[in-house]
DNA sequence: GACAAAATTTAGGCTAGCCTAAATAAGGAT
DNA sequence: ATCCTTATTTAGGCTAGCCTAAATTTTGTC
């Protein structure tokens, strides 16, 4: 495999992996926001990224880049690197959910083939990881994982959290103190219109949470036929 | 605590203090060599880390370097990850002890002090990394730590190895196949002047091993009374 | 104490990645 | 279709860290 590639390209292609699944192409301003640097910036390391042999994105001047399959590959690997990191801080080390994202940040460049099997093996080669996230196999296929975000439910409907796709420590601090996490199962109470707010009650809480959607479509669930 | 220092100072003064333990002073040619980069690069970082705020190295022109109390804190820091990454691969992970070096090398360098305390404490604080080296605690103090090197010693004189002071992947499965590894109990059973060559006998091993001095300096043991 | 060899520093250059400010292109509203 | 806003790119600049080649200092030897 070649390899070589700095972490400020992994972060790109990380990051338009990511975007590209939501909005199918990544536009240079977007990809601005997610890395926190200035639009122009991106729009000259683009360019490097496009131009490598072989090239890691394909670019179309002001239409933003997708990821080539090399592209894809890189970004693949990084996002095991970082799921499996996580997973690990979690359960070996005992980290609390939400630290273990900005510490796999950084480990994801570094650590070695080995070190990803090692660690693959010692978890038992886990699919998902401490948000629910799907860890792409050592092919780096992505298992299946749920795609029904919680935005979608209604009242007296019910299932458990499956996925909960945000990295903001205090939110998931805040979730997690409201039972807002993997596996846990709840009922829907109520939905607002026009602000979209979604009620819950998770099974075990004093009491139910009212959740905006910016939260509720970053939470994917499991519906229960009930 | 003041971080935000990049990887190739934490390099440079991680290769000065162990410089300084055996000349005394790090010359530019020297820490040129360890780092593998060219003297003329040196004389600029060097500049660099004895202008900063506060400084981290002494500089005398043309007489080389040696750490000011900043630096000798930052350099033990990065060995105490260094270290304690070596032995968590090692115990934890199941890592040969040739190719831990390699991986803490860059670890060293990313992981948090949430990370270092964690793995700390899942390794019940250790002393002593797979290498024998000594892993300085929590307050940067060094434990104590064998200072006589296999070179000194004569025939019929015996004793336990304690440290292998080398990261030389093929050198350290050579002298593991030869049960020459930390705790292993040997007897000098020659000497050879002029060359400065000693053979030892490993207890349990079938036969004798004759090992020259670049080796046997870099070698530290216990010697018994026998 | 002079001189050659070795060590070190200076000078000038390069790439990766970031920045700001200014120019240009795209897209939506009228 | 034009105007205005927003998105994007261009141009020019900066720092960290490396490089080579040339100049200089130190050191060891006679």
């Amino acid at each position: 495999m070649r390899d070589e590639l700095t972490h400020a390209v992994e972060d790109y292609l990380k990051t338009i992996y990511d975007l590209s699944l939501t909005h199918g192409r990544a536009s240079t301003t977007q990809i601005a926001e997610v890395l926190e640097i200035a639009p122009a910036s991106v729009t000259g390391m683009i360019k490097r990224l496009s131009t490598t042999r072989p090239p890691l994105v394909e670019y179309i001047k002001h239409r933003g880049v997708i990821l080539t399959p090399e592209g894809e590959r890189v970004a693949l690997e990084i996002i095991r690197h970082h799921r499996l990191l996580e997973l690990f801080l979690y359960e070996t080390l005992g980290y609390s959910w939400d630290k273990v994202d900005a510490e796999a940040d950084r480990l994801e460049h570094v650590i070695s083939e080995e070190f990803e099997a090692r660690i693959a093996e010692a978890l038992g080669d886990p699919t998902h990881d401490p948000h629910g996230d799907p860890i792409p196999d050592k092919n780096l296929l992505m298992p299946s994982h749920a795609k029904l975000s919680l935005r979608e439910m209604r009242p007296d409907q019910c299932g458990t959290i499956q996925r909960v796709r945000d990295n903001d420590p205090d939110l998931l601090r805040y979730l997690s103190e409201q039972g807002i996490v993997p596996q846990a199962h709840f009922i829907v109470t109520g939905y607002t219109p026009f602000d979209n707010n979604i009620t819950i009650l998770v099974d075990g809480q004093p009491k139910a949470v009212v959740l905006g959607p910016r939260i509720t479509r970053q939470i994917f669930v499991e519906q229960e036929n009930g």
